[in-house]
DNA sequence: ATAGCGCAGTTGCCGAATATCCATTTTGAA
DNA sequence: TTCAAAATGGATATTCGGCAACTGCGCTAT
């Protein structure tokens, strides 16, 4: 039994009579009855009653037609799921973000939402190392983090780049905006990451070029945290811009580093390179790159 | 797209590899690819990723393959519901009952619903004629009633005779046992039936057999207040003898009445002749016969 | 009352579409 | 390069639908 026999069956309760259903399934009368008959010999049972002008259904068939009419519509509604998930209408974007202060970010989520409102989304805010880690395992398609990325599995959007600025407590003494790297260099500094990945390897990486070995306390990767810390004096930092934009307030003062353009950061969208992401991923991945 | 093709993909997913899907599905592995391959196109999307040692599932794909298993289930409990259906094994037996007084009447539902425990009932009390109309109605399809009936389109299972009672308030004087028409004839009587039915007619034949004119009060379908009338002396009555035994404790006089076989009342189960009975209504039939 | 007519459904047969198989080629991974 | 898995091509078999003829039933008209 299949739907095709399913539909016809529906049409034959419908209508209540053999022609009639024919006529509406655009198809002669006598291929009709065989399906007819060839269904009921399978369940072993009549299924509809032929006496009278119009043909009476059994029980077995007003059951079967209940359930066939089920059957029917969930086989539609399966058939433009799948066709929406492929279109990317419909379905789940599961993305990793590190930084949602990305400017703009919550703007493109906006537009993607309005594009497509009926994708759900599954947002983890983690490390970017982790993140990285999930996108290889699969468990999530995109990921937002900080470049630069040690592996090269990865397909990857640069979405932009940001300054870093130095943070100090308010005790110290105030600098122009600007510092140098020279001028940086004798203070204890927190690094905002966990060493080995981006931010604290691009910080490292600034300070070698010009052969300077900054001072470094550790690395604290709570924000806040650190935050605090630098405003009780406890050591100073190195953090992006959009950091600062984020964690206004603090009783801290931030100075643009000069003399290298180097020490920038980059935010970027990574995929799984060689591996086929759901169609709502790349539509993502294509709205962003046009904003 | 249908349910084969369905139970295709459903094994491809599990198995992870067309080929050992194919195996699974006694067939070669060409045509199981080439099903894939229409279904793909079908639905405008990739359902699968062939690549690597084990073929992945894209999104749209595991969302077809969840569908999938819920359609195929469902056809699966449709097949057999309806084969019981079919069976008598399940169902609905809908049954009217003006006398469910009948002796043995509730043992042979409890046989049933022994022998058939997933059926379930619809039993509705109310007058023998009215039942008969549901019948042709198909509202019901059975029906115990007190015969005679009028009407020949029913096929009727005589079920069982009942001797009649005459009945008086103790305030009369005692007879024996016994009571001879003749003897009834002077006493008002109640009627316990709507004139032109089963009962009403017998007692009326059993008269003017004897070529009698019995005195007729009226008639009182309500039987708790026709027996308050009678013990009220306000007529008397006759009435079958599972009537008295249902309704004991009344203050009355009962009287078996004599000289004459024929004032007997039967019940009968009926059903609707040139129609088709579900399959539970015809073992209920037949389960009534063996007792 | 019976013959005849028409409608609905069934049966039988044929042609076309399509599902399956086998043999082979292509692809991708180790 | 080798091997396994999937895709391709061609042949065959199944089956599905259409057409024509037959049956069964109810209605009408003579």
């Amino acid at each position: 039994m299949d739907i095709r026999q399913l539909r016809y069956f529906i049409a034959i309760v419908e209508e209540r009579k053999i022609s009639a259903a024919a006529k509406r399934l655009h198809m002669s009368q006598p291929p009709l009855s065989q399906q007819l008959q060839a269904m009921e010999k399978e369940l072993g049972s009549k299924l509809v009653e032929r006496s009278g002008k119009y043909l009476e259904v059994t029980e077995a068939g007003s059951t079967l037609y209940k359930n066939a009419l089920e059957i029917t519509q969930l086989m539609e509604e399966t058939k433009s799921e799948v066709m929406e998930v492929g279109r990317g209408l419909n379905g789940k974007l599961t993305i990793g973000v590190n930084t949602f202060s990305v400017n703009g970010l919550p703007k493109v989520f906006k537009h993607f939402q309005k594009k497509y409102p009926n994708i759900t989304y599954k947002i983890q805010q983690n490390e970017s190392s982790h993140l990285c880690q999930l996108v290889r395992d699969r468990m999530i398609e995109l990921a937002i983090i900080r470049l630069p990325l040690p592996l090269d599995d990865f397909s990857v959007l640069h979405l932009c780049n940001e300054p870093f600025y130095f943070i100090t407590s308010k005790d110290h003494p105030s600098f122009n905006e600007e510092i140098s790297l020279t001028e940086i260099q004798p203070y204890p500094l927190l690094f905002p990451s966990t060493e080995g990945l981006g931010v604290h390897y691009l910080i490292l990486e600034a300070f070698s070029r010009i052969k300077l070995q900054p001072t470094i306390v550790g690395e604290c990767s709570d924000i806040s945290l650190l935050l605090d810390l630098v405003t009780a004096d406890f050591a100073a930092s190195i953090v992006p811009e959009t950091l600062l934009h984020r964690f206004q307030g603090y009783p801290i003062n931030a100075y643009r580093i000069s003399g290298t353009t180097d020490l920038t950061g980059s935010v970027g969208l990574i995929w799984l390179k060689d591996h086929s992401l759901s169609k709502a991923a790349q539509n993502f991945i294509e709205l962003i790159q046009n904003v």
